[in-house]
RNA sequence: GGAGAAAUGGCAGAGUGGUCGAUUGCACCGGUCUUGAAAACCGGCGUACCGCGAGGUACCGGGGGUUCGAAUCCCUCUUUCUCCGCCA
């Protein structure tokens, strides 16, 4: 959520930045400022009535300490109609406030100026390419089609005891995405990063701080009876540790990383696009997540960057990465890397992580601050990445490291697989 | 699941209807003293919103109520602790 103060001082910026979503905030901005002014001042009205009635009744504290009955039963009634007017300021200006707050999550996060305008992912810049298309001198298979031949994955069997879109890992395949989880979270602790094991249900407050709530639940399973929610990325938890927290001074830089399953109810999606692991109900990821000083948010996403860099290259991978587009970056984002592995054997690029930088738009809902050297408050910045999303990653791993007699495991998964290649 | 107790500022811990946004101690910050440090002493020390400012308003686990007035009384929810039951 973008702040009160800033849409009040930088209307304009806004409003040009967020064209490069093709979004027109200029109507909702200008709505929010009318119903702002008119809610400053009703509440400032409201005030002042609640300040006559606190000294009133002070008032009358001391009259009947005094034993002045009369005189005190007399500014009683006075009172009671100051309290008739404040009740009804009071429904005014909670109505409006109500109101602003709905406007204001419409809004998105302005992106960074970096970030190209542009509508859709056609409009996203390629930063940066590493590796090399396998060259196959053999019929290339799918993941889909090498998971069934090795046993590896059962996705009928996960239609019969789930549904669609939550398959069962079996053998080489189970041991090969705890080897990949393991891995991962253990490149994560180099960097630096504290491990987290979290919940993996969610209440709707921690909802609201990283933005599913209020308007995107339908993209998360919930479980109404205990108003609770399976969580879509750890994001989720990590990010949540830190709500309503006032960091003590400008000298922090939070660094986490966890490893969690992922709950995405993604509906609507349908054909080879969903074919196989491409996308799923349920699937692992290990996040990293990062709260930083304003002054040190573009060298935590760099930083962040190379680790994800690492890790695909340390498995070997041909990736390439996207700088998104204003229209393809994710609503509470100000910008965002995608990293894709290039599947030869289903020629297409595969999203495996999301870097993102938010600045303060999560630090705002989450009420997440730190205390400058002046002993100001002053919101942090968050970050998050997949280091990195498991199911893409174990597609493409089969299908670029397939040759005609087996699946090679890349060297640095053997200490964590105990397997050196699947046959 | 049943019975009881509790929730106050970073922590500890007062406060049961009227200058209580809240006594006090510790912690923390600034100052005096000191060659330096400690001790001692003095001062400061929550968050948010409105206002150019003076200042005002709200917040004592959350929500609601009673009252001219609520940290204090009532209802409700949540959480924690103790006991019983059940159980990995």
């Amino acid at each position: 959520m973008l702040e009160i103060t800033r849409i009040r001082s930088e209307k304009e910026a806004i409003i040009e930045g967020l064209k490069k979503r093709h979004f027109d905030a200029k109507p909702i901005i200008d709505d929010i400022l009318t119903k702002d002014e008119s809610w400053r001042s009703l509440k400032s009205n409201m005030e002042s009535i609640l300040s006559e009635m606190n000294a009133s009744a002070k008032n009358i504290g001391l009259l009947m300490k005094d034993g002045k009955k009369e005189e005190a039963e007399k500014a009683k009634s006075e009172v009671s109609k100051l309290k008739d007017q404040e009740a009804k300021l009071k429904s005014q200006v909670d109505e409006l406030e109500k109101e602003i707050l709905q406007l204001m999550y419409l809004l998105p996060n302005v992106p960074n100026e970096l970030v190209k305008a542009g509508k859709n992912e056609l409009d996203n810049e390629t930063v940066y390419e590493w590796g090399k298309t396998p060259n196959y001198n053999f019929e290339a298979m799918p993941h889909w089609d090498l998971a069934k031949k090795f046993d590896l994955i059962d996705f009928e069997l996960g239609v019969k005891v789930t549904g669609a879109g939550f398959p069962f890992y079996k053998g080489k395949g189970a041991k090969l995405q705890r080897a990949l989880i393991t891995f991962f979270l253990s490149e994560a602790e180099k960097s630096g990063y504290t491990e987290y094991l979290s919940p993996h249900v969610v209440n709707e407050a921690s909802g609201i701080g990283t933005g599913q709530l209020p308007d995107k639940e339908g993209q998360m399973y919930q479980i109404p009876i205990d108003g609770l929610y399976m969580i879509p990325t750890a994001e989720v938890p990590l990010t949540n540790i830190y709500r309503d927290v006032i960091l003590p001074s400008e000298d922090f830089s939070i660094k986490m990383t966890g490893y969690t399953p992922c709950f995405r109810r993604e509906a609507g999606s349908y054909g080879k696009d969903v074919r196989g692991l491409n996308r799923l109900h349920q699937f692992d990821k290990v996040e990293i997540v990062r709260i930083e000083h304003p002054s040190n948010t573009a060298k935590a996403l760099e930083e962040m960057l190379e680790h994800v860099k690492g890790l695909l290259e340390k498995l070997g991978l041909q990736y390439r990465i996207l700088r998104l587009c204003g229209g393809d970056t994710g609503f509470a984002s100000a910008m965002t890397y995608d990293f894709e592995v290039y599947s030869a054997a289903q020629q297409k690029w595969l999203e495996v992580s999301s870097v993102s930088r938010f600045d303060t738009f999560q630090a705002n809902r989450l009420k997440l601050r730190f205390k400058t050297a002046d002993k100001k408050t002053q919101l942090v910045h968050t970050l998050n990445g997949s280091a990195l999303a498991l199911p893409r990653i174990l597609a493409s791993l089969l299908e670029n490291h397939q040759t005609k007699d087996g699946i090679i495991i890349p060297e640095v998964l053997r200490p964590f697989t105990g397997f050196d290649k699947i046959d």
